[in-house]
DNA sequence: TCATTATATCTACTTTTTTAGATTTGTAAA
DNA sequence: TTTACAAATCTAAAAAAGTAGATATAATGA
């Protein structure tokens, strides 16, 4: 459950990897949530990889992939409901991160 | 000169180079300043590469190479005084990242 | 000038990451 | 149950990063 800088890093050593980051920031700025609302969802619960992947234009798999690294390192985190996953940023491992470039970087 | 988020998160998704970094924070905590004084230098002009290199194990080249990121990335900075290069940290650079993972990341 | 030392650059090899098509798994709807 | 769809996993190829020996450059001292 640590929260461990070389992962973050690494993670976030790729361009379209933060512009997820940004994107699940303010998904209401990026993504049209009147889908979600019509099935009782809002983004609170993240944004499904079908609408980050298309957003992004590259591969499913490779938005997959993405996703799961950003997981391993605890930058999202990911809950499925039906046939979707919904990701979204894990804000407490973030202002960790934040914390730790501040005092010990 | 303005501070690319990217190429430092690059820089940092290496264990050597964060541990670099770690060594310039403290220098004297980590290198032996007798010959700098010796020579009217302190640490405050940095650290040489061949004590870095020393330090760390890795080969010359290797080392060259990762101060060289590093300075890319603008995390460092380097001074030449004869024979030796001193690199020490660039605080404006890391506070300048420092305030960008705090407020945009 | 010549030899020595410190560092950077070049070169080649290895490892890791990126990328995307194909397949599999999980879920829901017909 | 079959079918369809969303997402994860598998596989393989291409690109990038890591690694270290060899060579080049720059400075010093004999």
């Amino acid at each position: 459950m640590g929260m461990e800088p070389l992962l973050i890093y690494k993670a976030l050593s790729n361009e379209m990897r933060c512009q997820i980051m940004q994107w699940l920031k303010n998904p209401e700025e990026f993504f049209d949530e009147k889908l979600y609302l019509q099935q009782g969802l809002n983004f609170r619960i993240g944004v499904c990889v079908g609408d980050i992947q298309a957003k992004s234009g590259l591969a499913q798999s490779v938005i997959s992939n993405y996703l799961a690294t950003m997981q391993k390192a605890s930058l999202l985190e990911s809950e499925r409901i039906g046939k979707w996953t919904y990701y979204r940023r894990n804000e407490k491992t973030i202002k960790q991160f934040s914390e730790y470039v501040q005092t010990k970087l």
